[in-house]
RNA sequence: AAUACAGUAGCUCAAUUGGAAGAGUGGCUGGACUGUCACUCCAGACGGAUAGGGGUUCGAGUCCCCUCUGUAUUUCCA
């Protein structure tokens, strides 16, 4: 036994108690005849006390102490002198009378405190380090919680955890595939799954109805601050479910986490849909924390000699309550974000509401101020508002004004962290156009369900099919996704149809699930979580990489153990395989 | 694949118009201090091909070109 306590537990009513701890030192200070020191686990911080007076030979050990050093330490516990409120063991202190170095330390490159003064990179080639610091422990340690409520609540509701491979078939659709070479199959390669869709559908032709799973997936695209290459989904499935089943039973799931790890009682998730997502917010995962929803102003905003606004698909516009006064600076800043090459519009037209009932605009020329006020009454606006509109065609200022939308949030700081507002968005279309390949793509997967009521439109107007298909929305980010799927095989051929698959095509791809839907299929429907994300959001964080123990870096490098790498020879020979890039001469 | 920003001491950063490479912090050595908790104070030494390469110039950390690395975004991510 190296300890008998950790270095967060120790409390007033322990005092005279002996103990022994074992930790890190995290700092020591010397005070004439006496040392203390810090020590540290991932519970907390226990001060050691050393004194020249009860045992110089001790003492001095102490003071030879560095930082990050291993130790062991033996004594009494004991009410202290002068007690610090801000340590949860602040009342207490150890006086050591025996002490064992396990390790001494390097000097750590950064300091392991809660504000390191390490940058990004340091941090990360050194993560073992990283890791020790309070709030990335803080982080990992939620996750934890996150994981261990989630198979609670599904275990609760009769869901079984069942594992899927890693090494299967490489699939046409969706994202790039990580691919293995197979020695014992020359020539051929597994894929590492993006998702284990096929495979939880296959279970649930075998009847085990209710499976889950906290796994990992695994995409070669390009990364983001919310983006790995290996990632981790609570990927779950139902059989003799319908929509309504699932969407009850996830926001259960969420609740669940909600009142369990943030103490939190979410109330029941509102529900919309896509269409409406798209007409009120220009984007499929509206941040619903604050308003500032859009008005469409093609009845009142065309037709008065405004050319742009004419020649316009759509004119709308958002109100940004008590932005009249903007300056002319602010108004450029903004027409600046909106005519940046990411968001790539061409101009921003203001109003502003005055307080004394008239309108200032960019566009006074073409409008009076009847005209404006009658765009002021279509937007809800009072005296003191600011009006932003965007014109163009509808899907791109749908989206351009989104991002100003969410600009304006962040800049009005309507958009709080510790504020979780959950929603459902729903009837998302089942395909849409991919314009390079010119044919039609599933929106969501090629075992999507679209809805009954919309079958006759899949010949005559297949963009306008709508799916059975959900996502869960957390502060405006996707933070899972799914379906009700398709359980007859007529139904899915004739989407492989519409995808532009051959028959032959769909079962070299999907024969293996189509001769599975033969043998009675049960309607099944599921979902998954992107896991990182939600602790991410959960957890108040900017990136996911936070709550990832080892995460890899914007071009899904590992600076700590430096992968990926070359082989060796033996190996591409092993694999069959060769490498087209030209190794340096050595 | 593209765009933007960044790379100077272990770490965080500064360096005016192109004109002598600096500070803080950490670590090390010595000293003062028996209630500190970001301990404080004094003294000292150490610490650098300014990411790499090329160019312009009397002179480049600074200007230009290329490469590498990091971060963010776009394409992409069923």
């Amino acid at each position: 036994m190296y300890r008998t306590h950790n270095c967060g537990e120790l409390r007033l009513e322990h005092a005279g108690n002996e103990t022994t701890l074992a930790g890190w030192v995290q700092r020591t200070r010397e005070l004439g005849g006496m040392v203390f020191v810090d020590l540290r686990d991932r519970y907390g911080i226990t001060q050691l006390v050393f004194n020249n007076e009860q045992d110089a030979d001790l003492c001095d050990q102490a003071k030879k102490l560095g930082r990050e050093f291993v130790i062991q330490a033996k004594g009494e516990v004991k009410e202290r002198m002068s007690k610090n409120p801000k340590m949860n063991t602040g009342d207490i202190e150890v006086i050591v009378s025996e002490m064992s170095v396990l390790n001494a330390a390097k000097t750590p490159p950064f300091t392991i405190e809660n504000e390191s003064d390490g940058g990004e990179d340091v941090r990360m080639k050194y993560r073992y380090l990283d890791l020790r610091r309070p709030v990335v422990q803080e982080n990992i340690m939620l996750r934890h919680r996150v994981a261990q409520e989630s198979r609670r609540y599904l275990n609760e509701m009769g869901f079984l955890e069942i594992e899927t491979p890693f090494l299967i078939r490489s699939t046409p659709e969706g994202a790039r595939d990580f691919v293995v070479p197979s020695r014992m199959n020359p020539g051929q390669f597994y894929a590492l799954p993006q998702s284990p869709q096929t495979f939880k559908q296959l279970l649930m032709v075998a009847g085990y109805d209710r499976y889950y799973q906290i796994v990992r997936c695994f995409r070669d695209e390009d990364l983001r601050a919310d983006r790995q290459p290996e990632f981790t989904q609570i990927d779950c499935e139902m059989a003799f479910v319908e929509q309504e089943d699932i969407l009850n039973t996830f926001e259960g799931m969420m609740r669940h986490l909600m009142k369990y790890v943030h103490g939190i009682d979410v109330p029941e998730v509102p529900r919309m849909t896509y269409a409406e997502a798209m007409r009120l917010y220009g984007c499929d995962k509206p941040d619903i924390r604050f308003g500032m929803t859009f008005t469409e102003l093609n009845d009142v905003a065309q037709n008065k000699g405004f050319k742009v606004f004419d020649d316009a698909e759509l004119v709308v516009g958002i109100c940004a309550e008590g932005c009249a006064t903007y300056s002319r600076k602010q108004l450029d800043a903004l027409t600046d974000f909106v005519k940046r090459p990411q968001i790539g519009a061409k101009g921003l037209v203001y109003v502003k509401c005055n307080e004394d009932g008239s309108f200032k605009s960019s566009v006074d020329k073409f409008f009076d101020q009847d005209a404006l006020k009658t765009w002021a009454d279509k937007m809800g606006a009072k005296p003191g508002d600011l009006l932003l509109v965007i014109s163009g065609k509808t899907e791109k200022a749908r989206k351009q004004l989104n991002e100003l939308r969410l600009e304006m949030g962040n800049q009005l700081g309507l958009r709080k962290k510790d504020d979780y507002k959950f929603l459902w968005v729903v009837d998302f279309p089942l395909l849409e156009w991919a314009e390079e390949e010119e044919r039609w793509v599933a929106r969501h997967h090629p075992f999507t369900s679209p809805k009954v009521e919309d079958f006759d439109k899949m010949d005559t107007a297949p963009g306008e099919v709508r799916a059975n298909a959900y996502d869960m929305v957390l502060n405006g980010t996707e933070i899972g996704g799914g379906s009700v799927r398709i359980h007859d095989r007529g139904l899915q051929e004739r989407v492989f149809e519409l995808l532009g698959m051959s028959e032959e095509e769909s079962v070299e791809k999907f024969g293996f699930l189509m001769g599975a839907f033969e043998y009675g299929a049960p309607p099944h429907a599921g979902l998954a979580f992107g896991f990182d994300r939600m602790c991410q959001l959960m957890g108040g964080a900017d990136a996911i990489r936070d709550f990832i123990a080892f995460p890899k870096n914007n071009s899904g490098r590992d600076v700590m153990i430096d992968a990926p790498s070359r082989i060796d020879d033996v190996q591409y020979e092993e694999l069959c395989i060769q490498s087209v890039i030209k190794t340096e001469v050595e």
